[in-house]
DNA sequence: AATCAATTTAGAATGATTCTAAAAAACATT
DNA sequence: AATGTTTTTTAGAATCATTCTAAATTGATT
């Protein structure tokens, strides 16, 4: 395990907001002066290869990493692009089902207008 | 509504296999000789925007669509790239619960190994 | 210290998508 | 059918995330 791969798993766990590996890149900077944007990507396919951080694919184009890897889905506000987790307890079982096998993973995303943005928008 | 969204939208409605726009693009050429890659990507976003058509992120960086706007989820076989389409009744009242609030849509993705490639891969 | 494999690096390359500005088509009104 | 207005189309350039490349570095092992 090289400084960098720890660096990044560290700055993936501890970060509750789903970041892209853009922005884990300029974090790792602010660390480790000289590290390359490849190495960022590099790590992050390895780790979530590892099954140590899961990959989410963003709304915009840009894919995002969160540290758990427990399964659950992801609610994305349209208006103000808040992401927020969630978990249904039964949904792994459930596909299993539908699949005929034990799956590998899942990626359940919502779209939908969040709370206090729904408070702006409606009336 | 011009000549070219028509075609567009046909190309998806006949569909049963989740193109690209790049596939997309090159049969609505087929038809159509001088058709743009840009009227391509305008005319799935707009079509999309008016719920003609559904956008579902594929696994491989390229954008897919689909023909039908009922919500369902999709399999993608993780060793031939094989996507099959699914239905679970009753999830979309389960994440409106989730959400609080009746969603826009959801998306549903699950990695797995298809019963054909199953039977290369295991033994 | 010598060796071999794995990792890192900078920057170029790729590929999907978006943008731009001008031309064409569609539409509405007379 | 002529007019003006809005929308759409077009070709190509630009952008942006990601992947690739080849050389340099590091780490582990003998």
């Amino acid at each position: 395990m090289t400084k960098q791969r720890a660096l990044i798993l560290e700055i993936v766990r501890s970060d509750k907001c789903h970041h892209t590996a853009e922005e884990i890149f300029e974090l790792a900077k602010a660390s480790l002066e000289g590290i390359s944007r490849a190495t960022v990507y590099n790590n992050l396919h390895t780790l979530e290869r590892e099954k140590l951080i899961r990959r989410i694919t963003g709304e915009d184009g840009s894919d995002r990493y969160d540290s758990s890897y427990i399964p659950h889905g992801h609610l994305f506000c349209t208006e103000c692009r808040a992401v927020t987790d969630f978990t249904l307890p039964t949904l792994a079982e459930t596909l299993n089902g539908v699949a005929g096998c034990t799956i590998d993973s899942y990626e359940l995303k919502v779209r939908y207008v969040c709370p206090s943005c729904r408070r702006f928008t409606e009336n």
